[in-house]
DNA sequence: ATAGGTGCAAATGGTTTGCGAAAAC
DNA sequence: GTTTTCGCAAACCATTTGCACCTAT
């Protein structure tokens, strides 16, 4: 599966710290943010710095073997890629992340391809709302409007 | 269509400046970035400064007034919340960002609710790729992946 | 020895905020 | 006269970068 060793580069888990931060994101059970990503590795071996956490997370996504995603607002999150395209629903009253997929997702991307003669190579899309917890107990937390 | 006349803040357009900043909006062809409609703002009135803008879009968000969006990285996008739900593609080369619309993105939402049983308040959808322009033009820019 | 990787601290850049002054009602 | 808004400058925070040092090859 890995690509590109022609390139200047090193192969993505090059250094026992690349190894390590590669190690987290497959084991992570769910999409981390950079932070989070550092203070994991940060137990196993803390000479590791934020710097190299984000240059590292920045050579995967280059790699194509993490995705990054903006759930929301400022910071991002990053999750390995998997097999299984899916998407995310976030609850705006817990900050639950609930995955989902389906196969609508596909036949969007590809009718919108097609009638806008464009090449996707990346699709970004996220639900906010209200989880089936919160939606119920709460009378309305904050006018969703 | 202007609710909560009951809330403590005054309605969207309660002061010149706010009146300005939703017009510029509504006049603006594309989605604006808060450092561009503060540009706009400027021209017409040098008095305003940043910060209002920040906030009154803030303000304008709560109020339903207009849609934030994210597309790709750092800086937010505004737009007034119009009829048509569209949604858009990102050229990754030029930089253009293209509307488009589809039924699907509506039947999507729909089953994920239903299968999820989660509310949606706000659906974020944006393709990010290359324009019929640039990916005939360029031989694969940089490995789109 | 040499290119690439890393820590550290400083720099960036978008967005937010505290505060006293000004405007709205 | 209160309440809300505003300008200003400082504060925030995620992310990026310059630079000198370190490390694997």
């Amino acid at each position: 599966m890995r690509r590109n060793r022609s390139r200047n580069r090193r192969i993505a888990p090059g250094t026992s710290h690349r190894r390590l931060l590669l190690t987290i994101m497959q084991e992570a059970e769910k999409h981390l943010d950079a932070k989070e990503l550092y203070r994991r590795a940060s137990d196993k071996d803390a000479s590791i710095s934020l710097a190299t956490v984000y240059r590292t997370l920045q050579l995967f996504k280059e790699q194509g073997v993490i995705n990054e995603m903006h759930l929301g607002q400022a910071r991002c999150y990053y999750e390995m890629k998997r097999s299984g395209e899916h998407q995310h629903l976030v609850c705006e009253s817990c900050g639950q992340v609930i995955d989902f997929e389906s196969p609508l997702v596909g036949k969007l991307v590809a009718e919108v391809q097609r009638k806008n003669d464009f090449c996707a190579t990346n699709v970004e899309l996220y639900l906010l709302g209200y989880c089936s917890k919160c939606k119920e107990g709460k009378s309305k937390p904050e006018r969703p409007k």
